[in-house]
DNA sequence: AAAAAAGAGAACCAAAAGAGAACGTAAATT
DNA sequence: AATTTACGTTCTCTTTTGGTTCTCTTTTTT
């Protein structure tokens, strides 16, 4: 299995995230539409490259030939990109505490968002009537604004981190904790600054 | 090994801190883009003094063009072969539900074993008070049998199957959800068939 | 002022990318 | 049945890309 240049590397990816946009199986023409190519036969020979890697196998029963892709494909699109770092715990009352030197953590496309996000664990039990446990880790789309309902990393004092829900008015901030044992926190708008949006959450069970 | 010039570590800093950004190991040209230099041949000078420090790997073959870190390189590899297969969903009373085409998903290693697993996503609240709701997934470590008190997914009378804590004994097996509004369900322990033990789990909230 | 480092830019070359024609076969259309 | 169309395949030829090597100028350091 030979190594792919870089455009044949483009090219599978642009076939492997637009998949379904095409007709099954997409046909040469189609590629080269779609990637604004004007001859079928240069893309042959990025296809036939494809296959000869063992991304993209040809494909032929009663009806049909062409290509499509395959699972080590899929399975290496899903692995590789698609890490974020874990930059550290977080604990209500105590400032994030980082890592000395960042991690990386694989995690599925479905827990991100589209923006930067990172991954923290959590440490305590204030929000554990959310279903986020002592140890879990939470996947946190940096942003400093959030929408009234989210939970949010929210820094409060300049000092203090803490994952709560969230009720802005204009007059003051409510940081509501999901611990029936624990009371919600009211500060002025100018003592909490938002750090980042609950995205995702995982837990470990061994 | 020679002592870097002051230009050399800017240009090294910059690669190391910036190499995400660019979608393939970056060009010459890229590179002097990105920095802002005119002189392809300028840059590399430079590039070539960190391959001799032995930070950067070369694009001396033809095929595979652009430099890469070589520490980076590792990160990389590391980050490889994390997807699991996603084969399909359970709903307690159910078999599960498997889908057409096997995905799959980038799982972080914290939520796996290191036996051979796989993903499924949750229909239903009965494991609720576990903190495993409607809509998660859960990484499955595929085995036949578990200890009491782990989390399981069974299959009853060969149809429908069920994520449940197991408590076993040799005359009859309880399946408990964690649900205060359900009950435990009592079998023959011919009646029922481990099919995976919970090793992870993982919400969205997107 | 001398030396070292940084940069511009031209010239060179091999590999990769692309265009486009030509061919064969199989399905679709007439 | 004959013809057209669709589409993969193969081929040649041209253009582009990108690393390499120069020389010459400018900037920085000593």
């Amino acid at each position: 299995m030979n190594e792919l240049t870089r455009r044949q590397r483009e090219i599978f990816e642009f076939l492997r995230d637009n998949y379904e946009k095409f007709s099954f199986p997409p046909t040469l023409d189609e590629l080269c539409a779609a990637l604004g190519m004007a001859s079928r036969g240069s893309m042959h020979k990025h296809i036939t490259a494809l296959i000869e890697a063992g991304l993209v196998e040809s494909f032929a029963d009663q009806k049909n030939t062409g290509i499509r892709l395959t699972s080590r494909a899929q399975r290496e699109y899903e692995a590789c990109e698609h890490a974020l770092p874990f930059v550290g715990s977080i604990a209500a009352g105590k400032p994030i505490e980082a890592l000395e030197n960042i991690n990386y953590m694989a995690v599925p496309e479905v827990l991100k968002s589209d923006k930067p996000c990172y991954v923290l664990q959590i440490k305590g039990d204030s929000m554990v009537e959310a279903g986020i446990f002592d140890g879990d880790w939470v996947v946190i789309e940096q942003r400093s604004y959030a929408q009234n309902g989210e939970i949010v990393v929210a820094l409060i004092e300049k000092s203090e981190a803490t994952l709560k829900y969230i009720e802005q008015s204009p007059d003051k901030v409510l940081l509501i904790p999901a611990n029936a044992s624990m009371s919600a926190m009211v500060y002025r708008p100018d003592q909490v600054e938002i750090q980042g949006v609950l995205v995702g959450q995982m837990r470990s069970y061994r």
